[in-house]
Formats: structure tokens, sequence, C-alpha cells
DNA sequence: CACCAGGCAAGTA
DNA sequence: TACTTGCATGGT
């Protein structure tokens, strides 16, 4: 098991090489964009943020004042933005009552008790956590996504009706504990997503880790 | 035209 | 606990 997880990843950054992620400026675009791109490709949450620019709407305190309807409409291209606008708010919410709104303050504490409470505000699930964990604050924790679940289930590597939790854990259980390892991993994971394991293709016959498949 | 995209919460049985 | 549905735009 250990050695195939990470025997996969090392076919995956031979192919890809590295990814550079997140794509985003600063530690709130992080943020920001992993509440966008929930369920939504990036392509739409790029037009959103430029938006958000544009209106002078891309840093804590100026997104903190905005109004819903507001934010709403900036962020339109990425779908789903009347219930996005108010997750933002929530979350926004939360840094200012938690943390006085420092992102520094936020960055200091520690992983497990900073993932329970992203996860107490609505709007931020397990994803959403883990990638503002994982890219924004640098925090060793493995992201998992729908690519993630469908590309190691057909590897036979996670049960098919596995939880993200348990998916999870038999990664950080197979991998050194290593924020830039995770960050890469998890990033060639989508690459891969994107460009061979589509819904529609469940054979995934092109694509780099074929040769890994079972059955 | 159909299908999908770096999810999540709320509702139903 | 285990499904199902709403949320919505833009690319292929």
């Amino acid at each position: 098991m250990k050695k195939r997880i990470n025997r996969v990843y090392n076919k995956l950054y031979r192919s890809f090489g590295r990814q550079n992620w997140w794509p985003a400026k600063t530690r709130f675009e992080v943020i920001v964009g992993a509440m966008l791109t929930q369920n939504t490709s990036w392509s739409n949450v790029e037009k959103a943020i430029h938006n958000l620019r544009r209106d002078k709407l891309l840093t804590l305190r100026s997104l903190s004042k905005a109004q819903i309807k507001d934010i709403a409409s900036a962020i339109k291209p990425s779908g789903y933005f009347n219930i996005k606008a108010k997750r933002l708010k929530n979350l926004l919410n939360y840094i200012k009552e938690e943390y006085n709104g420092s992102l520094a303050k936020m960055a200091s504490k520690d992983t497990l008790s900073l993932r329970e409470k992203l996860l107490s505000v609505n709007g931020v699930g397990p994803e959403t956590a883990d990638s503002i964990l994982l890219y924004a604050f640098n925090k060793p924790v493995f992201v998992v996504d729908a690519y993630t679940k469908r590309i190691f289930s057909r590897l036979n590597i996670v049960p098919a009706n596995a939880t993200y939790e348990e998916i999870q854990k038999i990664f950080l259980n197979n991998l050194d504990k290593s924020a830039p390892l995770y960050n890469e991993y998890h990033a060639l994971i989508v690459k891969l997503g994107k460009d061979y394991c589509h819904k529609s293709k469940p054979n995934c016959n092109q694509c780099p880790v074929k040769n890994e498949h079972r059955s």
C-alpha cells in the first residue's frame, strides 16, 4: 500500500511536473478561491476573482464590509453566487470573531483546533477546510476531492464507499508528514482528473497510471 | 442538446 | 444512518 501510493505520486510527478499550487497571490485569495471553487471549474473562479479585484473587494477588510448583494454580483461567474456570498460572509465573520480579523493570528493556531473550528462554519466542509489549512496556512493536511476518490478507488487503493476521513487517513498513514508533498500530490491528482479521469471515462485508458489498475 | 466542474447543507425516510 | 435535492454559471 505504502509503495503503491508513493509510486503513483512519482509517476504523476514525472508525467506532469511541478504544479505550483495554489494559483493565487495572497493567503486571503487562497481562502476566497477555496470557497468559490466548490463544485465549480477553476476558470469560472478566476473570472469571479477578477471581478472582486476590479471592485476592490479582494482584501479581508473590504470584503468583510461589503454587502452580500455586492459580493454575489461580483462572483456571479463562479456559480451558486447567492449561497457562496453568504458562505464567504460566514467565514469572514468567524475570522473576525475568533481571530480579530487577523490571518497571522489564525496561522499561529494548531492544525486540529483550526480544522474543527473551520468545519463549524456553515459553508465550510472538509475539502474547503483542508484546502485552506494546506494552501493558505501551509499545514500538513491531505486534501481529498472527487478526483481523489474516483481515481484511487479505481486503482483499488481506497474502498469505493470510503468516507472523506477514511480516504484522508490512508494518505496520511502512507506518506511522509510533509505539507509540500501533500500540496504537490493533491495538485497532481487534480491535473490527472481534469485531463483523463472524467466521470464519463471510467477506464482512464490513456492515463499515466493506467498500469497501476488492478482487476 | 447533454454533461460536467478542485462541495456543502438541508430535507426525507 | 443513508440517500436525495437545491444551488447556477460557463466550457466542451
